[in-house]
DNA sequence: TCTCGTATCATTAATATGATAAAATCCGCC
DNA sequence: GGCGGATTTTATCATATTAATGATACGAGA
């Protein structure tokens, strides 16, 4: 049985549980995979529920099955890391400093070049979102916002004003890192808060049409978020790989 | 009914036709999406394997479904655009510059970076399969290779050495868009194929440990595919934002 | 006796069918 | 105009049949 209360109907919640079990590593060689009838037992519900749960599990990528072979878990490699849900459950449920940072590279490489297309092709609508936001943190920094919950909003504001809709779709996924990414930061000593000037020199470049400005300025934050993430890995093996992507940056832009 | 020969089970075959048929817009308010019992006789298929199919394009962001409000398809802002399956519908099934202007504007946003990524954390291996890809085009120049098979095999194996697990989901993606970037390109006037020396350019860096040159390499290639075919959008409308934001990474990089 | 191919069998997912439940809208009644 | 049942449609369940696939046993030939 389930706690179905989660999602809403017995197969997504199934979905939600798979998923979750499946990208914390639950299922080896050890543990293989169950089969079709060992999970309707193990969950109380109809094969019906259970089938569609799985096979929206492997629309993802996440299982695999054949008949004889019974259903497997996939290689990582075959994941969509991209989908909403898994990067939602592998950021909330796993948590890993080497997902954190792999996935920050993502936004470094985007959100400099969305900036740069935003402060070109955004209109008056987006532009607005993005001062708004702005604004929004100004009001979270006297306390009368939430401070999370308006630095996503600018994030969001910008990606969508670059009117691609391949940054568009990485919305949901930043604003689960972003959100995760500062719970974990704020754990670090000597974090201060996102600075507002920062992100308005950004939102100020977007909205005076300057697009270099506005990338270098928007890849000069999140490189220092990489950073931060990065000095936090201490002892980790990717550690010192990290640190010349950096430096690797750098002349780019120089 | 359907041809089943296609992918190979039936839920896939029916997955494949209607994601096609979803993503080149079939559906509409004149012509909604037919309810579960509909589409049964439709592909002469059971209820069961139609709705696994349903299921598995709404775990791809396609579709929605509730009782008494039948099955519909979402607004394209919800779909799951970075899924293989979606994007090589939309590219193969529905062409469009503007798509592709945007995939490849992503892929500018990536490739660099993970060509500098690639020139530090690298090893041994990934660096043989960029040296070997670059021996591949070779080969194709001399007529004892595909061009496009190795030119595909090149981005593909810079994106795996740059050890970042996201940029690798990009492979597939772009191997999707390569081959329908090449395909069309080829369409062009006064197109000449990829050229090997740039390609190699990138690859030496790589090998050499040099990120910086590695990254402004690639981009300038990329950027190069990206002119092209915005130089050949003529008469969209989202021509002159385009060659905009051409212009907008170029001081970022001066 | 060994080897190879073939037939049989067992296991498991794939598909089919029909029935019941739950949700949401619509319609009619008060 | 609001309330309650009727209706439509997906959600879930239960059971049966089919198909794919791997394992095993069998048998023919060398």
């Amino acid at each position: 049985m389930i706690s179905r209360s989660l999602g809403q109907n017995l197969t997504n919640s199934i979905v939600q549980d798979l998923g979750v079990a499946i990208v914390t590593g639950t299922y080896s060689d050890q543990n293989p995979f169950p089969v079709e009838a060992q999970l309707c037992r193990q969950y109380g519900a109809s094969r019906t529920a259970l089938r569609e749960a799985v096979k929206m599990l492997t629309a993802k990528g996440l299982l695999g099955a054949r008949p004889r072979q019974g259903t497997w878990v996939q290689p990582e490699s075959k994941w969509n890391l991209l989908d909403p849900d898994i990067l939602g459950w592998l950021l909330e449920r796993k948590f890993s400093p080497a997902l954190l940072t792999e996935f920050t590279e993502v936004r470094l490489a985007i959100e400099p070049l969305a900036a740069a297309l935003a402060a070109t092709a955004a209109g008056p609508a987006e532009k607005a979102a993005v001062r708004d936001a702005i604004e929004r943190m100004r009001a979270a920094e006297r306390g009368e916002d939430d401070p999370l919950a308006s630095d996503i909003a600018f994030h969001v504001a910008v990606l969508r004003a670059s009117k691609n809709r391949f940054y568009a779709q990485l919305t949901e996924l930043t604003t689960s890192a972003l959100r995760f990414s500062i719970r974990t930061t704020n754990r670090y000593k000597g974090v201060k808060l996102a600075s507002v000037a920062d992100h308005k020199r950004v939102a100020d470049a977007i909205v005076a049409g300057r697009p270099a400005a506005a990338a270098e300025a928007m890849r000069r934050m999140i490189q220092e978020a990489l950073d931060l993430i990065v000095s936090h890995e201490a002892g980790t093996p990717a550690r010192r790989r990290r640190s010349i992507a950096r430096r690797a940056r750098t002349p780019a832009a120089a």
